[in-house]
DNA sequence: TTGGAAAGTCAACAAGGCTGACGTAAATTC
DNA sequence: GAATTTACGTCAGCCTTGTTGACTTTCCAA
């Protein structure tokens, strides 16, 4: 298997990363490495009522604590309807509540209840435990480069949506 | 959660890029680069009477020619009454064929038909169009550090799987 | 010849997307 | 002050894609 080599010199700069076929190795690793990576949330979530779209709205209400439901409708990518059904569960077991907004009392803000937390840190938690390992077995400079290719790969939109999330929590 | 400053590891290496803080931006980069990685696709196939399922059965088909159901099953990582329903329309359609086993005659060996071909040429044109920008605009060391990575984040059988389909391949 | 693996089918169901329509309260605009 | 827009919730219904369970057919191999 031929490697691309990351280029004899600076100067040097080897274009054979971008063969179709060093592309449709990407493709796959992105496939099979998503598989991994909701894998264990996944595993956590079963049995319980709740799936990968709890866990995705947890997630970012942990984030984003008081955030409205148009912001989580326009960051989660799916109709309020959608959104809805998962959200009302979530409120009815108590693991999320929806506070009347105190300027605009249209808007719902949106924070984790004690209960909320216990369940986001438990499935973070596992996340993380997986990416660490693959950070540490990876390297700093490989995981700079991860990030750097995830972020070229974003809808411009949704990348902006990311940088923002991103600078929120540094 | 405390983190440590710079570790006492070997040669000075630091572990900031361990910290939770990181860790939560590589899952936030993970879940919207995903979304831009499917995005192609599926508008493609918005309209077809295909998804997401179809796609990735023809990707794996059209990559290894000839490969049996149970193979297609196991790389999937879906039942085989999920592939099933997938593959029924495909071969009703003409985009697949299916080829008894010539040793086994129980096996199925699965092909693209030229048709078959077309939208997956279709298809992955689209998907290695984002890949490529990506990978040139992030450089050919980012490249290689985002598949250590996600390798690094696989199941390992799935990373095996992955593997053999490298090596396949080149 | 018989057990079991491979493949396929039918039925039923669930999660989680979607659209469309409608209702209500609050904010904004005219 | 009335009309419109916005934010949110909800009902109803549909689609895709996953699941289990039960069953049949084919056919290799012990």
């Amino acid at each position: 298997m031929t490697e691309p080599g990351t280029g004899p010199g600076a100067g040097g700069e080897s274009l054979l990363f971008l063969t179709d076929e060093q592309l449709r190795k990407g493709i796959e690793a992105m496939f099979f490495a998503y598989r991994g990576f909701t894998a264990d949330p996944d595993r956590i979530l079963d049995g319980m009522d709740y799936g990968r779209a709890h866990h995705r709205a947890l997630h970012f209400i942990h984030r984003a604590p008081g955030t409205t439901v148009n912001n989580l409708l326009s960051i989660l990518g799916v109709t309020k309807q959608s959104l809805n059904r998962v959200l009302r569960t979530l409120i009815e077991d108590g693991l999320v509540e929806s506070r009347v907004g105190r300027q605009d009392k249209r808007e719902r803000h949106l924070v984790l209840t004690p209960k909320g937390e216990d369940l986001e840190r438990q499935l973070s938690d596992a996340q993380r435990a997986r990416m660490r390992a693959a950070y540490r077995a990876a390297g700093p400079v490989a995981v700079q480069g991860f990030r750097t290719v995830l972020e070229a790969m974003m809808d411009p939109e949704l990348r902006r949506q990311y940088q923002t999330l991103k600078e929120a929590g540094a």
